[in-house]
RNA sequence: GGCCUCGUGGCGGAGUGGUCACGCAGAGGACUGCAAAUCCUUGCACCCCGGUUCGAUUCCGGGCGAGGCCUCCA
């Protein structure tokens, strides 16, 4: 099975071969967790889990080792304590137990290692020491900052060079700096700032950088050559171009073979952003939404692409959803085979993490086996089942998915009866009256051969 | 200014050098006590202008338009 995937370091497809199959290593950046995550923050966890997913599948589960990280020291957690008073290791556990129930929420799996950056300071002050030692980083006035000029091909992951940078606008030189484009490894620590955002280290009394967390993280659970990073498109620079530079000059390594970056969501086709106000946390779209309809509504563009979040998005999504899981519904009594997840559907995904087309395939299944004689069931059911289990859905009873609430689901399964029991005397002037008086509460009921169904809409 | 995406039917969204995406919504039909679900059928889609080609939505050039990144925003 070819994987192929867009590697932002070449820009073009590859095919994607680790460098050690039994041992096939991911890091994705992770939140940090200061405050409620957002939507958009759902993009990378949400297409790098099927990329999980897939790899497993490719070379087995115990052989792929995932990490994404939780940054639970920076400026912004800092700021969230002063303001509200609580100790920042509160604020942390907090917003990354929220976090990790909301993706968990959209279906996404557990990774194999959840590093969290304080558990990692001693390890950057490792690389911190080691880029010191080589000459690419030296110690300025507020902290430790990494020489630019000291790499020959800064720059090569967003294709951007250091005269470009220099040239920008928004670069500062501040006073310590020996070049504009110098960032910081290592932050002194300034007065007032809380004890637990500051470490004892060779340089003063401080806290890490943004950028050398994830290169400490990414070599102390993955190595020093890891086989894919990934992260949204924004991170190509600067973030991951200074890990780049931090961890390749450091080791004298690749730091990563492929470098994948999903595109952004907007929000009604606009920026989500505070100064608009459209920012939608996935904690109170969860209120309205199902994790699972959140979750194809992710998946319905390409991870590449842009995703434009609208109500509309999300209706649909539910109906297809729906239909998915009326075809489950109509097997469930069959006994679903253990079978492979269906050619197309596996092919689409290995081309790129073509969701979209994968989803067809997905839809063309369902239409299969709804025209299926029971005598199929076991096969198609075994099909959607583990093409759903590739892509992070279909895996609930279909009934609770068709009924919602057990209690709500039991009044209404009397009312359903009482009807079937009109039917039968054909009073249906009464049987009419029960549909009526269920569909004004949204439930839909459904005759069959068999009996009687209802389901949610 | 630099780097980089993208322009597909009512909507979302794949894909391809030459009969099919798929989904949602709509229309018609079958089925049904009536419905729903389901199935079948259906809708002059590929921004504009050149070029290459027997043939381009797909390749090349130009134009127009939309968007992203450019020191800490996924």
């Amino acid at each position: 099975m070819d994987i192929r995937l867009y590697n932002t370091l070449a820009r073009e497809k590859q095919y994607f071969s680790p460098e050690n199959p039994q041992r096939v290593t991911m890091y994705v950046c992770g939140p940090t967790v200061y405050s409620y995550a957002h939507i958009g923050n759902a993009r990378p966890p949400v297409a790098f889990d099927v990329l999980f997913r897939l790899l497993r599948h490719a070379y087995g589960a115990e052989h792929v080792v995932y990490a994404a990280n939780i940054t639970d020291v920076d400026d912004k957690i800092i700021a969230a304590a002063a303001e509200t008073g609580r100790p920042i290791g509160e604020i942390t556990a907090l917003y990354e137990r929220v976090y990790r129930e909301d993706i968990g929420a959209l279906g996404v799996l557990e990774p194999t290692f959840r590093p969290h950056a304080t558990e990692h300071v001693g390890g950057m002050l490792e690389i911190i020491g080691a880029l010191i030692e080589k000459g690419h980083a030296y110690q300025g006035q507020n902290g430790v900052l990494f020489h630019v000029p000291s790499m020959s091909d800064y720059g090569k992951l967003s294709g951007r060079n250091r005269d470009d940078m220099v040239a920008g606008a928004r670069v500062e030189v501040d006073g310590g700096k020996r070049d504009p484009a110098d960032f910081a490894l290592w932050k002194a620590a300034k007065p007032g700032e809380p004890k637990e955002a500051r470490w004892a280290s060779p340089y003063g009394e401080g806290r890490p950088g943004w950028h050398i967390e994830c290169s400490a993280m990414a070599k102390a659970v993955l190595g020093e050559t890891i086989d894919i990073h990934a992260g949204g498109l924004d991170l190509i620079f600067p973030h991951h171009e200074n890990e780049i530079a931090q961890s390749e000059c450091a080791h004298g390594k690749p730091m990563a073979r492929y470098w994948l970056h999903n595109g952004f969501l907007d929000i009604d086709s606009e920026k989500m952003s505070k100064s608009i106000g459209n920012v939608k946390l996935i904690h109170d779209l969860l209120k309205v939404y199902d994790g699972e309809t959140m979750r194809l509504a992710l998946m319905s563009a390409h991870y590449r692409g842009p995703l434009d979040w609208t109500e509309a998005l999300l209706t649909e999504s539910k109906a297809r959803l729906d239909r998915l899981y009326n075809a489950l519904r109509r097997m469930k009594d069959a006994e679903a085979d253990e079978v492979e997840p269906p050619e197309a559907v596996l092919a689409a995904l290995c081309d790129d993490l073509n969701t979209p087309l994968a989803l067809s395939h997905v839809s063309e299944l369902a239409t299969e086996a709804n025209k299926s004689s029971e005598r199929d069931w076991p096969r198609m059911k075994g099909e959607l089942l583990a093409a759903g289990r590739l892509l992070g859905i279909l895996q609930r009873d279909p009934d609770d998915w068709a009924r919602g609430d057990a209690g709500e689901a039991q009044r209404i399964d009397g009312l359903v009866a009482a009807r079937v029991a009109a039917r039968k005397a054909k009073d249906f002037a009464e049987a009419d009256r029960i549909r009526k008086e269920l569909a004004a509460e949204g439930v839909e009921i459904m005759d069959g051969p068999d009996g009687s169904t209802w389901r949610k809409v």
